[in-house]
DNA sequence: GTTCGTGCAAATCCTTTGCATTGAT
DNA sequence: ATCAATGCAAAGGATTTGCACGAAC
């Protein structure tokens, strides 16, 4: 079990960029690639490998879930895409953009909110102090309870 | 995708006291049950629901995979049992005694740490004052970089 | 004697792998 | 023409489910 490290690669802005990207490091642009690459530029948040493989409901051609899922983890390997695990759903795979996303999910709504690892500073200097660990929620994220929910379960 | 709540019953103390539980429920003191018990008073950590089928290692008689599963499940539902999930490896399964215990653990080398909630105070405060969310780390831990791993790949 | 719970097998979900074929270079 | 990448199918690990038999009550 292995976390694939953050690569030095700069994100790509766009789906060009993307591509140009990948050509720079000698990966043939087919179209399974361009599709799902087409899939994470679009969407509007994370995609499971099962959405994007399905054509994110007709917004871009459908493919197979095998070359999905090997594309994504290629992706990952040059720091163009990440993966979050949501409690006890697939992964969710979004676009590397900007600076690294944590996040934040409800264990009973499943809302989760996308945060920039400046908005984790006391957090993460807390649990550092504390405990000598370097916590990190771009891939398993805090989960908790959120407003919400906490106040329909009474805290 | 819900979490079990947290029963209001008292944790049960020993194997017995937990036989006891079962019976106040109306449930069944079969030799599985005595058995999914037995190994996990008799571990000194959290558990994978195989290992406890594989017997703890000879410590307990060996049973079947599905019933553990089902009696875990039974179990975590009394209050008695509850389970975390440490990255990508299967769900650990533990006595409930005492107070809830939360975790902390590393991506890179997979050890873990048990901590009692008041330990984690100071983080959970951070957390709800910031963004309004009650996070537990009971069920899925914090995870990040354990002090030596962190020295290890350069912070 | 009734249920409840078991044990086995089969099914499920997410993800990975093997392999012959296709297509980008 | 080459070789990486595809698409399908099959395997994989963790967990759940169906169902007939067995054992607590």
């Amino acid at each position: 079990m292995t976390i694939a490290s953050s690569a030095p690669t700069v994100p790509a802005p766009d789906l060009t960029a993307a591509l140009r990207m990948l050509r720079q490091h000698g990966l043939r642009l087919s179209s399974a690639r361009r599709v799902v690459l087409a899939a994470l530029y679009v969407a509007d948040g994370p995609l499971s490998a099962e959405q994007i493989a399905d054509g994110v409901g007709g917004r871009v051609p459908r493919s197979d879930v095998a070359s999905v899922y090997r594309n994504l983890e290629t992706f990952e390997r040059l720091g163009m895409v990440r993966h979050v695990h949501l409690a006890h759903s697939p992964s969710l795979y979004t676009i590397a953009s900007g600076g690294e996303r944590e996040y934040l999910t409800c264990e009973r709504c499943g809302e989760f909110v996308a945060l920039a690892s400046e908005d984790l500073y006391e957090v993460k200097r807390a649990i550092r102090s504390r405990f000598g660990y370097r916590a990190r929620f771009s891939h398993f994220p805090i989960v908790g309870l959120c407003g919400a929910c906490a106040q329909a379960v009474g805290r």
